[in-house]
DNA sequence: GCTCATTTGTCCGTATGTATC
DNA sequence: TGATACATACGGACAAATGAG
């Protein structure tokens, strides 16, 4: 037993362990718990499970993201590759508004070309601020759920217009 | 034979690295490549350019340091000394942006009073982000370029507020 | 428009273990 | 054995980007 072993610094084991972040992460895409798309946990609470510094976890996710198995969006957080693969995470307010109203369309609450309700009664249903309700909105309208016209308002698009969700 | 002998760790020759180093810091300082005042390149940077570790870059600021050649700034870099030379280095963003609103108060682009443009369309010319202009905003405000009018908007000072610039 | 919270990016300072000469 | 050198690891500080209220 040697002194070393009560407030180590360097490698705790044989094995570094940035090099076992490095595994445990790769198992987990291997072993499907991380699919494509997926967010990684944040770095600092990658640090957490494995006892390492933020130092350590960001020297593990640049190797990965060097072998391309990862990729890092800033500020969001990192993703298993590839890039194009549809995203899995936690999702903003603003995106989950936007799918509540997008789900409302799908299922026929709305007729196409009838009118959005008001921003303040949106505000209210979602319980939310209004700068989201925009976000939420002007996410639609890209996505092509909806369309507006300026001064007057904000309508449902037609069917052929929406998007294709499998 | 040993795997070691591909990656020796010793020293690489009858001088050791790091005083390598502090002879070629010391001299592009002699040759006017460094001046006083001015950033050096970062620890891992010298590390690169001369093929050595980060610790052994270290030894030889740490040893420039003691000889008051240099001095360091956390999280800054280091910089050839004295302290009380003004600083070349690397400014930041919103630094650069202030110097670059600055100039244009200088050269007589706005008249004293007048309102400076919005914070939207600063951060169009200069092509960052709204705090960032902020940042920049406050450095003029604390150097005497311009006063702010609290909810009316910022404008440029009177000529004899503005800093001396030799 | 302003402020806060979260997350990544990039520095410096320091300590320990190990290998080579 | 001691000087040199490298890899690993922790901690602290601040910048940048973006959503939310």
């Amino acid at each position: 037993m040697y002194a070393s072993a009560m407030t180590k610094r360097g490698p705790r084991g044989p094995v570094p362990i940035y090099q076992t972040i490095i595994k445990a992460i790769k198992d987990d895409i291997a072993s499907g718990r991380l699919k494509p798309g997926q967010a990684l946990p944040t770095e600092a609470e990658l640090g957490e499970t494995h006892g390492a510094s933020r130092l350590t976890v960001r020297r593990a996710l640049a190797a990965l993201r060097e072998e391309s198995v990862i990729y890092t969006v800033r500020p969001e957080g990192s993703y298993v590759g590839p890039e194009d693969a549809p995203k899995i995470r936690k999702a903003w307010p603003f995106e989950q508004v936007a799918a509540s109203i997008a789900e409302g369309i799908k299922k026929g609450n709305y007729e196409t070309d009838e009118v959005l309700p008001s921003e303040t009664e949106m505000m209210e249903q979602h319980g939310v601020a209004k700068k989201t309700v925009r976000a939420a909105v002007a996410l639609l309208r890209e996505q092509g759920w909806v369309y507006t016209v300026p001064a007057i308002g904000t309508f449902v698009a037609a069917r052929d217009k929406w998007p294709n969700t499998p």
